[in-house]
RNA sequence: UCCUCGGUAGCUCAAAGGAAGAGCGCCUGACUGUUAAUCAGGAAGUUGCAGGUUCGAGUCCUGCCCGAGGAGCCA
């Protein structure tokens, strides 16, 4: 018998199906049980009775415990007590194997027991759902990028130096000699670009700064798209259009799962691209009038970001950030060297920075005097001060991370829960 | 690295220097429409670790370990 998965439940009302999953949770009372099965795809409620069960089955579920693997087999049904709709009067039960004293229960239960536990804390239904979310996003910016003729090409994870000076590295012994956990694709796709006109690259970064906060992982995701031929603008208006999209992608494809967080959906679905643009001196003003202080030459802290993100109801894009607070690569704005064409995307709802990037520079001399004011050694960097000797043209892109957006979209509050297994200061298990 | 808070049953927490407790989970029993079901009973403890003060320490003191929130840091 072919088995079917809750997902597609509609498709089959008043027929017999076999379901294969999980035992989420039951409630007994004698002469009728019932059973909460989760099969990966869905939640549904079988119901048993000595009616319609076979009584073998009816006392195998008097131990049955949470978690225990289940095939259910039974008739769909529709009823409007039920949450999704359906139910399933349950014929027949098979055991497949028993669960034990299972940790988590429906009640509440701390952060550190729960990462103890994340690998089986992924079953419940709310990490069930931001991690579908996570997958819709994923899928939905290699969609967004291919239908715009960008092409895939991974970059390297280990990598001779860092791709920014300051950042600290996770130093891995190399045969010998050290090399690094990559921090960012960024400068790889600078060379892609110039190999395949459009390209992005999509993996994880590391980064072994100890930062305790709600927004920081020492492992995340990111894409970073990178175009030849262009400037901030076209950068900027693909990555805005972007974010209107995995909304779109989020709203229409994983609406149940969005139910399941009690997400407001109000706050997503009438943001669209152009977003409201903001130059970094008037944001510096812009945050100072809302109450939170900053002086001109700083970046923004997780504060400021929160206030300036407060401050309008769709993502909030801030351009033109002094040079000594953005990367070496950054281009200088024409006749004001002390400016760079990037931008930063803030999300709504303070969720802070989700998007970085700008236009690159191009020009091998300028690009060498960046390189040595910042005492970063020329050395490491012969490949990336070459792309600028063979045929340099001016080009821009941006970085995408992964966590922050779908933390955002499904209004969580921690980052942790939006990966599988985060990676964080001080906890690298399971 | 700094600041603040915390560590007691499998889990979430109470016990204001004087007999270690409750809810959930687990075990036993009752119940034919439950929605974190309910009701009755039961088992379950090296109070993070080491030292100190005290007639007496989960509680006070010192050091350490672990966790959380935040700051700093952060393509």
């Amino acid at each position: 018998m072919k088995y079917t998965y809750i997902e597609n439940i509609a498709d089959f009302v008043d027929k017999e199906v076999e379901i294969r999953g999980w035992v989420y949770n039951k409630r007994s009372s004698g002469k009728i049980q019932f059973l909460m099965v989760r099969d990966g795809t869905g939640i549904i409620q079988g119901v048993a009775t000595e009616k319609d069960t076979e009584p073998e089955s009816f006392s195998l579920m008097d131990n049955l415990d949470q978690e225990s693997s289940v095939i259910v087999r039974g008739r769909v049904r529709e009823d409007k007590r039920a949450p999704i709709g359906y139910e399933l009067s349950i014929g027949s039960l098979e055991v497949v194997g028993e669960s034990k004293d299972y940790p988590i229960t429906p009640k509440s239960h701390g952060v550190d027991f729960l990462l103890q536990n994340r690998h089986i804390w992924i079953r419940s239904s709310k990490q069930w759902a931001i991690l579908r979310i996570r997958a819709e996003v994923v899928k939905a910016v290699e969609d967004y990028l291919w239908e715009r003729g960008f092409m895939r090409f991974d970059a390297p994870i280990f990598t001779p130096s860092a791709c920014e000076g300051t950042t600290t590295l996770f130093e891995v012994d190399y045969f010998g000699e050290p090399a690094y956990l990559s921090q960012s694709g960024q400068l790889y796709c600078e060379a892609t670009a110039s190999a395949f006109g459009r390209v992005y690259c999509f993996g994880p970064a590391f980064r072994a700064e100890k930062s305790k906060t709600r927004r920081h992982l020492t492992e995340f995701w990111q894409v970073e798209p990178e175009i030849a031929y262009a400037h901030l603008d076209d950068s900027i208006e693909l990555a805005s259009g972007m974010i209107e999209y995995l909304i779109e992608r989020v709203l229409i494809n994983r609406k149940r799962e969005l139910e399941v967080l009690e997400r407001n959906i109000s706050l997503l679905e009438g943001i669209k691209s152009p977003f409201p643009r903001i130059r970094y001196k008037d944001a510096v003003k812009k945050v100072n009038e809302l109450g939170e202080s900053m002086n001109f030459g700083e970046d923004f802290g997780a504060p400021q970001e929160t206030v300036i993100g407060k401050n309008y109801d769709s993502p909030v894009v801030v351009t033109h950030f002094p040079r000594e607070i953005k990367a070496f690569y950054m281009r200088k704005e024409p006749g004001n060297e002390e400016l760079t064409l990037s931008f930063d995307i803030l999300a709504p709802e303070g969720y802070g920075e989700i998007v970085g990037g700008g236009e690159r520079e191009f020009e091998a001399e300028k690009l060498k005097r960046e390189i040595k004011e910042r005492g970063l050694g020329e050395d490491a960097f012969k490949w990336y001060i070459d792309l600028r000797k063979y045929g340099s043209v001016p080009h821009a892109g941006f970085g995408l991370g992964i966590e922050r957006t779908v933390a955002w979209l499904c209004g969580i509050t921690h980052i942790r829960q939006t990966i599988p297994f985060p990676r964080t200061l001080g906890r690298a298990y399971p």
